[in-house]
Formats: C-alpha cells, sequence, structure tokens
DNA sequence: TTGTAAGCGTTATCAC
DNA sequence: GTGATAACGCTTACAA
C-alpha cells in the first residue's frame, strides 16, 4: 500500500510537504499542491490513521463498554452515543461485558493497550478496585471516586412515577428493583434514587406502607421467579413502580397470566421509554429516559477530558411517558 | 507513559529481550524474566498497541457497518458479533450508517484510513462502485462482485412461511415487504428470496393469486401508509407474510385497530425471531435468524480473508418460531 | 540468551 | 515555501 514516502518521491517532493497537502496545514503553492494531489489520486494513497495516531498520541477512538447491547435502552443509547461521536469525529468501539465483571475488567485492560481516547463505562459491577485514575474514563448513571459521569435525573423520575400513580387513584403500593438499589451489593449507583425519589415523594403523601422487592442483580432480562411469588401475596397491590421496563413487562404478563387486569387492577409503570416495548400489545407507562441528551452530555465530558482536570457530572431531565398500563 | 524502553533501562536490559517476555517469545533466562516482570508492575507498564499494529500491520479491529443498532434483530445481530469476535481476540468499531448511503461511504473511507483487519458490511444501500475489492470485507444477506459474505437461508425461510400459513389453513395469500426485494431498486440482495421462495412454494400448491406489497426502503421502522390502505383494500386475505418482523407488529397493530382480529380473521407471520416482540402482547409467529450462527460465520470468513483468496458463501439455516398470531 | 538497529508511516521542528 | 530528520513505541532479523 502506498505511503506518504512514495507519494513524496513519484511528485518529486519532500514527505513534509505532501503532509502538509493532506492535512491543509502551512504553506505550498498551488503548483505543487495541485501536482501532489494528482499524485495521490493515481497511486491511490490513503493515509494511514495508525501511524498518525501513534505521532499524534490520540486516535480518535472511543470505546463503550455495557453489559448488554441488545437491552432496549443499551441499544438505544448505544445508537445515539455512537451519532454523537461521529459527529465530534471519533469512531466508537463496542464492548459487551454481558454483565461479568471479568469481561468489564478484561476489557479494561484490552483498552488501555489500545490507548483509546475515552472509555464510557456503563456497569454494575464492582470494578472501582481495578479502574486506574489516570484513565480517561467517563461513567453512566454509577458514580465512582474521581470519573465523571452523565445520569439521568433518577431521584425525579421516581418522584414522577410516585405522582402518577397518585394521580390515577393508586392506594397501595409496590416497588420491584434490581440490586442496583444496594441492598445486596456495596456498588452504589445513581439507579437506586429511582427508588428514593418514589419513596420520599409517597411519604410527603403519608404513604409509607410501600411494599420493597429487591433482588439480586441478573442480567436485565428476567427476574427471579420468587418475586411473582411476591407479588401475588400481595393481592391489594393496586400499583406497581418497575426499575425498568424489562421488568414492568414481566411483571405485566404475569399478572395477566394470573388473571388480573392491567391497568384495571393494577397500574404498572416502568422506566426507560422511548421505543421499549412499543411494538405489540399495550404501550407501557414509563418513566423516559433521553438517549439523546445523555449521549449528547458524554460526548461533551470527552471533549474536555483533556483540559479541565475536574470531575464533572451531567445529569439529564426524564420525563413521563403515559401508555396504556396505568 | 512508560514505554519498553523505560523497562529495558530500569531493568538494565536490552528492549528486545524485554520485547520477548511481554510476548512470551523466543528464550529468555529464568532470572532476566522475572527482573524484566518486576519493573513492568512497578513502572506500571502497559503496551502500546498502536505501535504494535504499526510494525505488524494487523491492528486486531473489526468494524461493522450496519443501518441501526436498535433495530432488534440487528442489535441482537451485533451483540453476537461482538462475542464470537471477542473469542478471535479482535475489538469490533459499530458505524451505524442511519440507512444512508452518505454515511456507508463515509465510513468505508475513514475505515480505510484505520487500516482495520475487515469490515462487515451490512447495506442495502448501491454502494459497489465505492468497494475498494483489494479491501477485507464480508457482506452479510447481500452480495457484492468478488466480496465473501453470510446469509440467512432466506429462500428456505420463504418456503417455511408459505409451508405454516397453508397449514394453518390460509386460502387467500399476502406479501409484504421493502424494496430490498428490487423493485425499486438496482440493488439486489438475499431477502429479496424471502419472497421467491414464498412464491414458489406456493405455486407448487397451485396458489398463484398472491397479493404482492413492496414499498420503497424506508429506516426499517415504519412502512408507508398507503400499505395499510392496500392491505384494508383486500378484506378476502386471511394469510399475510412481511419481510421482518417490525413490518409484521406495524400491520398487525393495524389490522386490530380496524376490527380485525389476529391470528381469527388474519393469520401473520413475520422474520427474524430471537427476542423481536416477545414482550408483552401477542407472541408473534416469525421464520427466525440464528445470529449466533451468522456471526460464527461472519468470524470464520474473517479469519480466512487473509489466506485464502477465494470468495466464500456461507448460508444459516433458519428456523419456525411459532408464536400466538398464526 | 541477549542486544543493536532497521523499519513501520506519520507529524513537527528547523534549517535553508 | 520546502525538505531533512528526529520522534512516536514496538517487533524482529542479525550479530554477538
Amino acid at each position: 500500500m502506498a505511503s506518504i514516502i512514495d507519494v513524496a518521491k513519484q511528485a518529486g517532493v519532500g514527505i513534509a510537504t505532501v503532509s502538509r497537502v493532506i492535512n491543509n496545514s502551512g504553506y505550498v503553492k498551488k503548483e505543487t499542491r495541485e501536482k501532489i494531489e494528482k499524485v495521490i489520486a493515481e497511486v491511490g494513497y490513503v493515509p494511514n490513521e495508525i501511524a498518525r495516531s501513534m505521532t499524534l498520541q490520540k486516535n480518535n477512538i472511543v470505546a463503550f463498554i455495557l453489559p448488554n447491547s441488545t437491552h432496549l435502552f443499551f441499544g438505544e443509547l448505544l445508537y445515539f452515543v455512537e451519532e454523537e461521536l461521529f459527529n465530534h469525529g471519533y469512531k466508537m468501539m463496542v464492548c459487551n461485558s454481558s454483565t461479568k465483571k471479568e469481561k468489564d475488567i478484561a476489557y479494561i485492560d484490552l483498552l488501555k493497550k489500545n490507548r483509546v481516547d475515552a472509555i464510557i463505562l456503563l456497569t454494575n459491577n464492582d470494578v472501582e478496585p481495578y479502574l486506574d485514575k489516570r484513565l480517561p474514563i467517563v461513567s453512566f448513571d454509577r458514580t465512582f471516586e474521581g470519573v465523571s459521569y452523565v445520569t439521568s435525573d433518577n431521584y425525579a423520575g421516581g418522584v414522577m412515577a410516585a405522582q402518577h400513580l397518585l394521580n390515577k387513584g393508586c392506594k397501595k403500593l409496590m416497588f420491584i428493583g434490581d440490586d442496583a438499589q444496594g441492598l445486596h451489593t456495596r456498588v452504589h449507583t445513581e439507579v437506586s434514587k429511582r427508588r428514593h425519589g418514589f419513596f420520599e415523594e409517597l411519604k410527603k403523601h403519608h404513604i409509607t406502607d410501600i411494599i420493597n422487592i429487591e433482588y439480586p442483580l441478573g442480567n436485565y432480562t428476567y427476574i427471579p421467579e420468587y418475586v411473582h411469588q411476591i407479588i401475588h401475596s400481595h393481592p391489594e397491590v393496586d400499583g406497581i413502580f418497575c426499575i425498568s421496563d424489562a421488568v414492568a413487562a414481566e411483571v405485566i404478563l404475569n399478572l395477566e397470566k394470573h388473571g388480573k387486569k392491567v391497568p384495571e387492577d393494577v397500574k404498572v409503570i416502568g422506566f426507560d421509554g422511548g421505543r421499549s416495548f412499543i411494538n405489540l400489545g399495550k404501550r407501557l407507562t414509563s418513566v423516559g429516559q433521553s438517549p439523546k441528551l445523555i449521549a449528547e452530555g458524554i460526548a461533551q465530558i470527552i471533549k474536555n477530558l483533556y483540559e479541565r482536570k475536574t470531575v464533572m457530572k451531567i445529569v439529564v431531565p426524564v420525563y413521563l411517558q403515559e401508555g396504556e398500563t396505568t
């Protein structure tokens, strides 16, 4: 493959001049430029970005580590992040950790070697000890000591869910979520604020006997069978706030299988919104996150990663997406 | 950041020896090795993969260009491809073309510069003229002159759909698909074989008056409004084969909105399968593609990309996934 | 076993 | 305006 040297020789100039032409930097006489451009076209020269990032110590690649791109919300987030990064001149590497801590860590190690310009980290695993603080990391929905992050306004989302269920006339409420809630793990995530917001808002309305179900973190797709048992042992419940739309969908299917009507008997609201589950059957009521705004926040932090040395925090607003399940 | 030279100096050895230790290649005396490993740990040395790919002319990065990772089937495929590539030591770059030809091309150009080891190309755009045949490309569901590819057995899928609808007692059939069918574009994709298989199989059963709806390619998420009009103008239809689950879902929602019962009045079968639309409401009957097998096929071709110079073609079997819509 | 040095393809500094 | 040349950090003959 033709290199800059070949082009220089062919054109009878120095490689520095060719470099100037390619990058449109510095002065080059018009005729020289044209000559060089002609040769470039002739030999089909394409600059080698690897060599370039070698000298520049920057490769314009950002890696996104996330549990599972098939999870609907994560998939959407992935899409918007890619689009946003592309507009900023970055390419994106995708790393599915499959919720496995070992793969999170393996990827972080690999990425160190690749000298990526930034790592977007979305994980519920306890990887804090493996995080080299000098690494250019931006985290989503998760705080690590000294690491900038973007998060949805989960607390406000919890509040919204509470208000919505109350407005719909619910009296006996339930919360269902995995251990991103912090009950089963040391890891503290922003996601737990969904529950906080929900509980606090209800407290304001003097409701405190909320049934709280938390279970160990799985792969975001299934919830343990016993959760359903607990739900059925509380037939008095008429309003459920689920930590995600995936959970809400499962809960609704199970409720209906056991003869409960949604929303007539029980109202269910999820979290994530967007395109989640709008395809067949009822549209889910949900607290929506905005993947586009989140992507913009992430890009903004990445841009500043090498300038400001302060830790940034960006909170993105959420919105109520009313469907047919409440 | 510490380089191999720093390590060599610190350890009082040559850089070649350090390299041998890192890569576990060639002979190194035990004490020397231990000494070097100690220094590596001390200074926190991490090999620079960019420099490495510079010398090796190989960077272990594969790029996947696809229209939209939020499309359910594509998202799933993305996941399995990433997993498979990871197991083969590759990292994956994701490039959403958003179904735009210009972005397809822009990405192909960018990737040339990045000297990625392979490009997985999934597009319905007419990019043939922009494809440098020396590029390491593997295509999915699409034939390009001289380019290896993987495809599902779309023809067999069409046959299955036909047989299934007939078995379920359908008499008057309809096919709905976008112009991956070749009626509105020069681009010829493997996907058109879904229709071929469907029609051919019906012909065997002496059914030839199939209503065929084809419309220009959109973003895979919506179908034009007039398609619904056509459907409603054919109330006699009792079996519909849709080019994808996304289309099937839309068709079903619209049918039900207009008082038709699925599957009682009309049976609908889609294409893609897997996790598509199994969340709320009816489960869709569908011809399932296996993203895992496809991913394996892709990896296999990539492995051989630099060895055999023959064009490979891998056809992956499909399966019938029976749901509640037929 | 181990070290030296060439080479991978750029950019950037400095002379000219 | 332009051209040598030194980095950038690694692998790998080739020598020793």
